[in-house]
DNA sequence: CAAACTCCCTGTTAGC
DNA sequence: TGCTAACAGGGAGTTT
């Protein structure tokens, strides 16, 4: 499932084929793919833009797309008239994006395709259909309830203890949810707790200040990391990362710290990975 | 406000 | 061997 580091790695890798690249032509295979606007609008707006740019935000692949470069009007005409759009793409589930030749056959699971101006394609395959495409004039239409980003220079250790002091509730579900903190999902939950010590079940007003300084800082190692190794193989195709996961899915085996075995629960309804030695229930006894 | 639950989907896997 | 049912999970929306 790709998360931040995921989506990261993703747009990194799509930049230099994709960047300069004008849309001659989109084809949709499954409507609902396309969130907004309707998709006869989608394809008809989308042809003769030209992709100037490409960033994440939160767990989303924004596009910033302005119309072909036209020798027929004036820098000054065009700009009055240039409107510049958003391409997001939130992958969910299964979601994967890859360049090819045209020339290569349709895969099973191909949602939507782009034809690129130079015989490329840029496809949208995704096996659950979770996966969404927007066209919006303002990122923000989408992605404007979203939290911050951790890996901001904005983002300090106050901001997050602000942020963790305004919420009560369970910490692990808590991480999950975008409007809190944008990209952490299930892996990088479980393996942010696990660095910092701390019991997924816990609630956020009874974590100490040092373990809300220790729980910031293995976000934000943690998501690093797992950017420099291309993120987190889920055997599913969506990314071959390099990143090797603590906890997450080694139910049963020993913990890299203290070899207890990796216990496996539901926490919010998620499958929950966690050591039950280093990350007791009950917190860091109190010193006397 | 928090948290549980439902829905959207299909490939994989456990169980019979 | 072959079938079915349960399960996985991000996030929006709904209900408790």
């Amino acid at each position: 499932m790709p998360e931040l580091p995921e989506v990261e790695t993703l747009v990194r890798r799509l930049r230099e084929p994709v960047i300069g690249r004008t849309i001659e032509n989109v084809t949709i295979y499954w409507k609902r793919t396309v969130a907004r606007p309707a998709p006869k609008e989608f394809a008809r707006m989308l042809r003769g833009y030209t992709v100037r740019s490409i960033d994440r935000r939160a767990k989303y692949l924004v596009f910033e797309l302005t119309p072909r470069a036209s020798t027929s009007l004036r820098s000054a005409q065009r700009a009055a008239v240039t409107p510049t759009l958003f391409l997001l793409i939130h992958l969910r589930m299964s979601g994967k994006l890859s360049v090819v030749d045209r020339t290569e056959p349709r895969a099973k699971h191909d949602r939507v395709v782009f034809d690129l101006d130079d015989g490329r394609q840029l496809r949208f395959n995704d096996i659950r259909k979770f996966g969404k495409i927007w066209l919006v004039a303002d990122p923000e239409m989408v992605t404007g309830a979203i939290g911050p980003e951790p890996l901001d220079r904005a983002f300090t250790l106050p901001k997050f203890r602000k942020l963790v002091k305004s919420r009560s509730g369970i910490i692990k579900p808590l991480l999950l949810n975008q409007a809190f903190l944008a990209g952490v999902g299930n892996i990088y939950a479980d393996e942010a707790l696990w660095r910092a010590k701390i019991h997924p079940r816990r609630k956020t007003d009874g974590l100490t200040e040092v373990e809300v300084a220790t729980l910031y800082r293995s976000i934000r190692k943690v998501l690093r990391t797992a950017i420099e190794d291309e993120g987190t193989d889920a055997g599913d195709g969506v990314i071959e990362g390099d990143y090797q996961p603590r906890v997450y899915g080694r139910t049963d085996q020993p913990c890299y710290r203290c070899h207890q075995p990796i216990q496996r629960i539901v926490v919010g309804q998620r499958g929950t990975h966690f050591c039950p030695q280093c990350q007791p229930q009950r917190g860091p006894g109190r010193r006397r």
